[in-house]
DNA sequence: TAAAGATTGTTAAAATAAAAGCAGGAGGCT
DNA sequence: AGCCTCCTGCTTTTATTTTAACAATCTTTA
């Protein structure tokens, strides 16, 4: 059953969409599927996604497809996303408020606890029920709450501080939108949302097209 | 010289970063590099970054490595980082205002000249020099300036919408936070930044880690 | 100036990921 | 009921990506 440990990336890449494709045909009313259905929807081919379920289990049925409602649990089973999370936000700039605010993953059991800073003008204020407090307090604050997921949204100058201390505080699980690539132990596990990247990515793009056309 | 329609997404993924750690290198005054350094900073293996640089040209030297202000540059053009670019944000939510506060990419030359939204207490706002508009304005505004880069911020329900009509005023370039994958002809980049996903596969790995410490 | 050491560019091999193909079993139709 | 069609799960093949290997050649040093 747990061969889990040898799934690629980009299966579990990959999963989160078929989650929400699955979500979207739960609200639709439909309640079966199948690979090319799927397939259509996603741009993945129906080989890979039969392929990519199959890591995890025979959730199908041969020439009847995929009951929608019960594979969207399934994967939503191998995410954890039946399972409730706290989070806390180190840095409560612009992308931290923007995550705090964030009303996307809301959907599943995702709670912004509180949010830290360093600027006096910040703290004490809040945002959908998270305190921004001092980040001077948030070894203690650790300390008494399980948080599961840190997000840090500092700059860059700090980040790899600020993730040092909170892996020392137990935290194995980083969301990270700082501009810098964390050093961190094997036991921990750094999620990247590196927008520089991404807006560097569709640059190159842009301009490819560009070439093309002329 | 133009084999460029043939480079794998993978290695244009990984020349940010290295445009990245080669800044870096510039601000300590180390003005030489080896793929076996650049491999230490980055953790991708030298053989690797020999092969990505190749694609686009030999930028080193034998026996000696890379110039890094060069190689920096090159890589800049590689990805049309030596350009200047305007961009406009549709949506000036959570996550709109944010990257219009974004500071991060302002080291290139992107500027933001305007947001759109249709709620009218944020209309008229002004966020760093660019102004929150009218989204009924979109196309008349984009009549008359020539913008780069569209940046949807809006509900994924309204997200295609938008999309479809940035294209039809000419924008070729669509940097996505909305939760949804937008159908747009292939003449038309996009690159996704989905927030859900991230967190999920993050949950994923958070979970795996905690089975396996048990 | 010649030899030693270093590091690229490039080719070959290995590993990984994706696609194709197909046997078997389920549902639907007549 | 029995045949036909469909679609999964699994195996095999193909394609892609990564790693390894090494000849070429540049710099440095004695």
């Amino acid at each position: 059953m747990d061969k889990h440990d040898k799934i690629s990336p980009a299966v579990i890449r990959r999963l989160p969409k078929y989650y929400r494709y699955l979500g979207e045909l739960t609200k639709t009313g439909i309640n079966k599927t199948s690979s090319r259905e799927l397939s259509d929807m996603t741009g993945f081919s129906a080989s890979q996604i039969r392929q990519d379920l199959n890591n995890f289990g025979g959730f199908g049925q041969q020439g009847f497809g995929y009951d929608v409602e019960n594979l969207r649990n399934e994967i939503a089973k191998i995410l954890g996303l039946d399972n409730k999370y706290k989070l806390i936000i180190i840095g409560a700039g612009n992308i931290g408020q923007a995550i705090a605010n964030y009303t996307g993953f809301y959907e599943a059991d995702y709670e912004v606890v509180a949010l830290f800073d360093k600027n006096p003008k910040l703290i004490g204020m809040s945002i959908r029920n998270a305190i921004i407090k001092d980040v001077d307090d948030l070894e203690n604050f650790l300390k008494e709450d399980k948080i599961d997921i840190a997000v840090v949204c500092t700059p860059k100058s700090v980040s790899q501080q600020v993730a040092e201390q909170l892996v020392q505080c137990g935290i194995r699980a980083i969301w990270n939108f700082a501009p810098k690539d964390l050093k961190m132990p094997d036991n921990v596990h750094v999620e990247n949302v590196h927008l520089n990247e991404s807006l560097f990515s569709l640059t190159y793009y842009y301009n490819q097209m560009n070439k093309e056309s002329k």
